[in-house]
DNA sequence: ATCAATTATATTGATATCAACGTTTCAGAT
DNA sequence: ATCTGAAACGTTGATATCAATATAATTGAT
């Protein structure tokens, strides 16, 4: 009847500009078509370079610690990594010592594809960070990395757990005195 | 030979925390799951949402104009609008003016889905601002959106013309000048 | 030793994202 | 009138993303 249903622009102008969850899909989106154009004489797409990235380290990670390091779904990790195996850049072992864990670790093709990212990553970041010079960008890293990890806190229950409650060192310690990647 | 081809794992911590791609998708992923999840009764996804509001005005856009506004690939965009389309929450019609472009409205179903998924949003996002407070949520959005206009006017070069160079009227002013949809 | 709960991952089905290529329509020049 | 270029959109193929569900291996309690 009376129920005419419409919602006032006036509603739709507050979403579009306030919405963080839209603002962050549109700079994602800008940011990850930016790398991966550059990423493209390589052939590799942006997640692919973080994701073998996120590799280069002292001992192989498994899947598990790889996912929550991207904050990324495991599933789609398992789906991300079918073309890096298959052409021959990431290596799966299953652990010897608990046979559900699988290690992945870059292949000396994969170590070398990495190598000739990493300049074109310093450079085209480079770029991007002297854009944003009026916009602290270090504030944005830092607003970006605690709602990433306070989001997934109190998703992530999904493995319960005490998860959330380490408010500070989202990516804390770069200065490796922890060394390994990923948090705590 | 000597191509010991490796990378120092000091550049691999460094890409960790640095990079701003990196962060935004993993801030856009986390936060996509947040609205995924409490649309989710509704049926809606977060892209869905937005894609959804963006329709909600005084005259239908045309595909071209919301996939600019979402920083969206047109081809994207096509795809986002089938299962809302076999759903009968939007209405494509044919611009009798120019049979090229294709104006996209909201059914009535698609208006009611809105209206009901509206205080949703407020309540949602409210929470995650106020989660927010330390981090000065204003400026992570100005942040977010000039990253978006302004590597999007880099690349966007696709239709070349003159492209960037204009910050506003994304969407030139269809009557309320700056009200329309669009940056500010 | 056995069984239940947990952990780590895979599979399926759906949507999201984009580049490359192709089609239709329009506008302007010959 | 025809031709050319541009504008708007679609299709295809590939990767990305996630929920729901399923499987295998481990751990812990009995």
């Amino acid at each position: 009847m009376s129920s005419k249903t419409s919602l006032p622009f006036q509603m739709t102008l507050q979403v579009k500009d306030a919405c963080l969850c839209l603002h962050a899909q549109r700079a994602a989106r800008a940011l990850a078509r930016c790398f991966d154009e550059v990423f493209r004489p390589l052939g590799l797409t942006n997640g692919q370079f973080s994701l073998m990235m996120s590799l280069n380290r002292p001992s192989p990670p498994i899947m598990g610690q790889v996912a929550e390091l991207l904050s990324m779904n495991r599933t789609t990790l398992t789906a991300a990594l079918k073309p890096l195996i298959k052409r021959g850049l990431v290596i799966v072992q299953i652990d010897s010592e608990d046979r559900r864990k699988q290690r992945l670790a870059l292949s000396s093709a994969g170590m070398s594809l990495l190598v000739e990212a990493y300049p074109v990553w310093v450079k085209t970041h480079g770029e991007i960070e002297a854009l944003l010079r009026d916009h602290d960008p270090d504030a944005l890293r830092r607003a970006l990395a605690f709602l990433s990890f306070r989001l997934d806190s109190m998703i992530l229950s999904e493995s319960s757990s005490v998860a959330a409650s380490q408010p500070e060192g989202t990516l804390g310690a770069s200065t490796h005195e922890s060394s390994d990647l990923g948090r705590a």
